[in-house]
DNA sequence: CCGTCGAGTGATTGACCAGTCACTCACAAT
DNA sequence: ATTGTGAGTGACTGGTCAATCACTCGACGG
């Protein structure tokens, strides 16, 4: 986290407002098809001046992919503090319901999807990796749980991926409702 | 699938050829970073001629996805015809060792993937929902087990995905291990 | 021997994009 | 007033890629 609150330069503040742009803009196109220009157009700055805050594409959606991660730590973290002491499922359970409510609107999830599909740059698969080690850790320190049960809850993460992704729901068809039962669906109550 | 050993012209035998090689360079690539040059160079033909058999460069992609989930509802049917009439549980337990033989080489695993990522292009998120509902409705009609129970298998193929593009296992450190733990890891015994 | 039909290609076009560079402009300190 | 500094940009370059088209070549039937 880049240190909001403190004294700020302009450019530090510019610097974070385009990784806000490079989030919603990577979520839709995906890294290879999102041209610098579209976030530069997002955040309201030049393309040229976005080479000038970052050396190049890849460390922009890198910084993307960290702030991402960041944010989903925190709501972890969030969901386990109101599920309090409860056994470690309960805890888990209240983790999952803060990250559905975190991504309705699907940009952080659409970025992880993208991440994941661009990993063979080697910086995106190391962001990748270092945001999956602190969410598995957060939730495994943080629930108490066993090893089996945190691999379940990245598992039925992945699945809550793939259900948005593809926009699945009940009346896709029986094999969706099939997948996307009790799973939160991102926008809807 | 395309009629394989019935009288085939040789236009249709270079399709065939060209759909292995877009599976093969799609997996490396993805979408949007794979030109038709490399699909053509790898099948032995000019990239116009690659035109001249598929409309353009989604077609292309979508036969190879078609294909891909073709000979991954093959895999687990013939895994479920393994284990025989056993318990719902250990149907979909051989068919999930069914399908880590079969996306041992990864570039099944990676394309569809790929295609996850580029399913903003409404033939492709098509194609993937199709392919899914196909395994879906053949794990569940196939193993006889619940809904949640498919669901899970799913849930778990999904990870298994993420697992393998991060190319995770215990030695990454430890919450690699957590998720890792009884996944088949592609490429190793 | 000729025509034609399908396989296959070379060359090109038009668009797009990452990255660079020389430049302007506003402001602050001396 | 002058000078220095950092924010910000316009214009350009070199390269890539999807798609098109006119073309060649060989096989095969008459």
């Amino acid at each position: 986290m880049t240190k909001r609150g403190a004294t700020l330069s302009t450019s530090d503040a510019r610097r974070d407002a385009v990784v806000d742009a490079a989030i919603a803009e990577f979520a839709r196109g995906g890294y290879h098809s999102t041209p610098i220009s579209a976030v530069a157009a997002r955040a309201d700055i030049s393309p040229a001046y976005v080479f000038k805050l970052f050396p190049g594409k890849v460390s922009l959606f890198v910084a993307a992919l960290d702030r991402c991660y960041e944010l989903v730590a925190h709501a972890l973290s969030h969901g386990a503090a109101r599920a309090g002491d409860a056994d470690p499922e309960k805890i888990l359970y209240e983790m999952g319901g803060a990250y559905a409510d975190l991504i309705a609107d699907r940009n952080l999830l659409m970025l992880q999807v993208h991440a994941q599909s661009a990993a063979d740059t080697p910086e995106i698969a190391d962001a990748v990796r270092r945001g999956l080690a602190k969410v598995t850790e957060l939730a495994q320190a943080r629930s108490g749980a066993e090893a089996g049960q945190v691999q379940r809850f990245v598992a039925y993460g992945q699945l809550c991926h793939l259900i948005a992704t593809l926009d699945l729901d009940e009346h896709t068809g029986g094999w969706a409702a099939v997948l996307a039962a009790g799973i939160r669906h991102p926008g809807k109550p």
